[in-house]
DNA sequence: ATGAAAGCGCTAACAA
DNA sequence: TTGTTAGCGCTTTCAT
């Protein structure tokens, strides 16, 4: 691999002018930055980025943690950063953690290692005191599976909020008290959702008797089996509120291989709406998060950080927004 | 950010100890090691990979470039290169071209500046002779969108195969010549599953005049659009193709809203048999992709070519199989 | 068993 | 306008 010192000795000039004059800043003459252009390209030359963030500092990437590629509100959400980051000049390291803290802590030690710019991360509760020691070193920002309780910056859609648009929409729908399928109690995000149904259900007067949950793990498996579950006793159930999309996917198919209608017989409202569920049938009446706006927030909290400006606001919450289809 | 400098002058030893002690090579006394660890540990030491790369070379990062990262089956199969990778040591740079070819130029560019120790991508036709200049700098394999008539290495399904077995498929059970969704004239792998589709009439003696299609775009909406289009002109229509699952359902949602029943008036045959065809109603019948079979042969083939050895085979075809559910 | 020093590719003073 | 030089943090001879 050719280096500025291969350039200059052939280009018969110092290293400092090629560097000049491939980065154009300082003076260099015209004729000697055609030169060295052009032997530049003759000779293939790419530069080296390790080198050049040795000396000055900035890796230009940008760390992304999540703990599932192949979920697709995920990938939707890092999209938008790709795409916010990418006209900034930032590349995107993504490493998915599939959930394990333990090769959580080593992600997030490989992206130290690797001296990202910044690291964006969707968290688990065994991340928390991890992220309070990284945070003086490196600019970060916690997406969507917040912390409870932690300072440091996050982002998300307001999950609670969120939940209750979607309770509240099930309770005016049915006869009876909607059930819920809830998110793995691990992940945080499950919480202020299955908090927003409670309250929802109180709103109205319904006593937490009147509550049934059933998990529904964030996955369409788990939707699929809580489903199964909830109609297996089925007391007088007309509408199930399902924590996220994939659950809701799950639960419509339980509905049906149980000899059920959506929207008839059970009514379903989801949660993300990603893009599947406009497709589908029937298809489905959920809360749509801000997907774009959660990615472009995210890089915006970190430019202030990596700016060194102090950050103004150390949690925003994106309303939800409800999306009414077929399904309730 | 403590250096190795800063251990060595805490721990009173020079630079090479604390390298030698820290990478575990070279002999090192008991007690100094005990203290080199010790003080690396006081003052939180995080080694700097990109000066250790500058040193020896490789950056243990893995490159990736994909069209789309919002797609369930490239999403999965990097999962899958990512489960393959991790274990080795490898972290994985992710970059989404969005399809637009001068983003990808500029993303090979990039990849190259940070000196990725392997290229695995998703190829688009403007990109076939980058890539044969940058395959002499970097080991790359290129996968699914293939580079037809390249010998770069190359990984995929067996589109061509795969289609076959849908079109049979079909031709089996319907009346009809089926007709089929396209995927965009663009994207190579668009071919030999048109082609799969073309041989399949031909065998059973139609002709090409019995051909019908529409461009399904390989996206839901692409897949809505093509199948209105098929639907309007309905000279008896039961049996569609579509190139891939996404613009499978978006096919089977123009068949509900045009009033018809699938499997019932029409069926469908996808391709890919990403996660969401199976909870789906009707659920998909489609050609699975051995997606992570898929990774781990790219990586497998990576790691050949930056193992320095010849690599035995520039093009894996795996077999695609045929996934019977319920909408054929 | 350990230290001194060279060098990886590049940028940024500092001179000239 | 250009060249020389000193690092950036680390590994690796080569001595000791």
């Amino acid at each position: 691999m050719a280096t500025i010192k291969d350039i200059a000795r052939r280009a018969g000039v110092g290293v400092a002018t090629v560097s000049r004059a491939l980065n154009r800043n300082g003076y260099v003459k015209p004729d000697t930055l055609a030169k060295i252009e052009q032997v530049a390209e003759e000779l293939g030359y790419v530069p080296n980025r390790q080198a050049r963030a040795m000396v000055n500092g900035a890796t230009m990437t940008l760390g992304i943690l999540i703990p599932d590629m192949d979920n697709a509100l995920f990938m939707r959400i890092v999209r938008g950063i790709n795409d916010a980051a990418y006209p900034k000049g930032y590349s995107l390291l993504v490493m998915d953690s599939r959930g394990n803290p333990e090769w959580e802590r080593q992600i997030l030690r490989t992206m130290q290692e690797l001296r990202v710019d910044g690291l964006i991360l969707f968290a688990t509760p065994g991340t928390a005191e991890l992220v309070r020691s990284i945070r003086h070193r490196i600019p970060i920002v916690v997406l969507d599976r917040l912390i409870p309780g932690s300072d440091v910056p996050q982002i998300s859609v307001d999950h609670y909020q969120g939940a209750r648009l979607a309770a509240d929409l099930l309770i005016r729908q049915c006869k009876y008290p909607p059930a819920m399928l809830t998110g793995p109690e691990l992940v945080t995000s499950s919480h202020p959702r299955l908090q927003g149904y409670l309250d929802s259900l109180k709103a109205v007067g319904l006593s937490t008797k009147d509550a049934r949950t059933e998990l529904g793990g964030f996955t369409y498996e788990g939707g699929y089996h809580g489903m199964t579950k909830l109609l297996a006793d089925r007391r007088s159930l007309d509408g199930v509120f399902a924590a996220n999309d994939l659950s809701a996917l799950g639960a419509l198919r339980a509905i049906r291989d149980a000899g059920y209608q959506c929207p008839d017989d059970i009514k379903i409202v989801g949660f993300d709406d990603i893009e599947a569920t406009r497709y589908i049938y029937p298809s489905l009446t959920t809360i749509r998060q801000p997907m774009d706006a959660i990615g472009q927030a995210a890089l915006h909290m970190l430019s202030q950080q990596m700016d060194g400006e102090p950050v103004t606001e150390n949690l925003i919450l994106l309303p939800g927004e409800l999306i009414r289809r077929e399904s309730c």
